[in-house]
DNA sequence: TGACTAATGCAAATTACTTGCATATAATAA
DNA sequence: TTATTATATGCAAGTAATTTGCATTAGTCA
């Protein structure tokens, strides 16, 4: 099993103590977190990092792949792990997030693919 | 072929200038706008109208279900009118947009809405 | 045509995010 | 371990997109 250290470094990156509560916070989270909810799991664990830094860090962990960014029809964006690749349904009355499966969702990309003639590289739901 | 002055009418809304702009300026663009592309179309259109305005005019159409927000991991958001649903496949090259038909989407959502035991009322692709 | 309410313009405020620059701190080598 | 050096951070100011307050204007209906 892997660390959060580690998966840090092998990205090129220096071990930090925010960039490693960064990562260990999105990967306990059960659902994506706007920079808010990342801040304040930073300052739950008193680890302190600026905010600048918080964006930073969520910017080069999408470089290199670690971390996706997802958006619900609202100005902020939600960052969670990249792990399983696999989409979310949204509660309209309470904002509860579920994830969903997975299976033929790759199904309908490769139709759309064929339709429109584009080669589906990525695709968010 | 109802006309953008009855479309409004029929939702409560006052027919003016900037909105009857506003409509058929989506309704005839090819892809959805930003606020700036409404806001430069409605410039060519010798309208003018403040853009505290197209915002406003914008929020009202959402309500009223004649109009759509998109977001394209983007922070700004691009509106087109309600017609027949569809989404948008996305040229991460050059930004063309493409319709995608939708079809297979529905059965897509109805498995999802199984799967979770939520009822989709809307999605995002 | 009034009268009433909704819509607009203008300027300032807010939110989410970005940048510049000086300082601090990880990583590597001696 | 310590010195070196590049990277990461903090702080404050800046920007983009959107929102709000309030006085004025303009649709709508009787």
């Amino acid at each position: 099993m892997i660390t959060h250290k580690e998966a840090i470094r092998e990205k090129g990156l220096r071990i930090t103590p925010a960039r490693i509560a960064v990562l260990s916070i999105l990967t306990e989270s059960e659902k994506p977190l706007d920079i808010a909810g990342i801040i304040t799991q930073i300052t739950k664990r008193h680890v302190d990092a600026d905010q600048a830094t918080i964006y930073r860090i969520i910017e080069n962990f999408m470089q290199k792949d670690l971390i996706t960014k997802l958006q619900f029809h609202e100005k902020k964006f939600y960052y969670e792990v990249k792990g399983e690749e696999h989409h979310h349904a949204i509660c309209s009355k309470c904002g509860k997030i579920e994830d969903v499966s997975t299976c033929n969702i790759k199904r309908l990309e490769k139709e759309i693919a064929k339709d429109i003639g584009f080669l589906v590289n990525s695709h968010s739901l």
